[in-house]
DNA sequence: AATATTTCATTAACATGTGAACAATTAATA
DNA sequence: TATTAATTGTTCACATGTTAATGAAATATT
């Protein structure tokens, strides 16, 4: 019947429209989108990481973060660093200003995430982990 | 350390980039984007739908759909059809070139759900769906 | 060394997401 | 009935996703 809303797409996405405003609304407080967070929290704990590397652990497509950089950058939060071994290659950095938001946010995410964990025993938040990545695996051999 | 990595957003949006791909190339030997397909999917089933309506089952944003309806229209793959008993709704239906594609997708597109499927057991299957649904509904109660 | 091939970041063109606001219409209330 | 509030689709401004292509620089091949 509802065999559509029930694919896993559909369930995917529902689930991230039903999980994300909360995000949302606590980096728009700090004027931030939930992409450019992604790649702050990235450089909180890194320092130091090229485009290539920061577009795979965000998640984000490389394309999609040159416009997010260059945003960031206006805003003092980020800095892009050329290279000298390999003059193609750009380290990203976090400024002290992109820093100190760390502190500021980081809290409040950590609320979120409790209260998202704690909706389900952690046996089955365990299992469904371990079902997605069971599905991701099977979809990458191609 | 990587708590990041394994928070729900990101865990949820890596699936996604792990299972969308084979749909999208799908869709694209069609000429059709995901959303555009999505729109059809619910059509083929339900024949005449308001925007809203539309919008939910979909889980397309509104502003998002209007342009959406406008390029499937431009294709000639659906209509507009405004209310006559409340002029402000309108009515979303698929033509006959918009129905002529079910019979060419749908297929392909269930070897793919039938792919996803098959990668876990059905029980694993179900406690996952269990589970998201559970953290979904939890979020909800704002 | 000279040419061809990769690699990295970026650009381009197009489609969609996000949040706020709007116009037209309808329903609710004084 | 006149006014107010709510609803529906839409528009706006901005940020991001998607796919293909590009320029500059580094590697590999001949």
């Amino acid at each position: 019947m509802n065999n559509f809303e029930k694919s896993l797409p559909m369930v995917l996405n529902r689930t991230l429209d039903a999980v994300m405003p909360p995000y949302r609304e606590l980096f728009a407080r700090h004027d931030l989108t939930e992409q450019q967070w992604r790649i702050l929290r990235v450089l909180w704990s890194e320092t130091k990481v090229t485009s290539a590397t920061l577009a795979e652990m965000t998640l984000i497509p490389s394309p999609s973060l040159v416009g997010i950089l260059d945003r960031l950058e206006k805003k003092q939060l980020v800095a892009r660093i050329r290279s000298d071994k390999d003059r193609r290659v750009v380290h990203v950095v976090a400024t002290p200003l992109g820093r100190a938001l760390e502190t500021e946010v980081s809290p409040s995410v950590a609320d979120i995430n409790e209260r998202l964990t704690s909706a389900i025993s952690h046996e089955e938040w365990a299992a469904m982990l371990a079902a997605l990545e069971k599905i991701s695996a099977a979809m990458q051999k191609t």
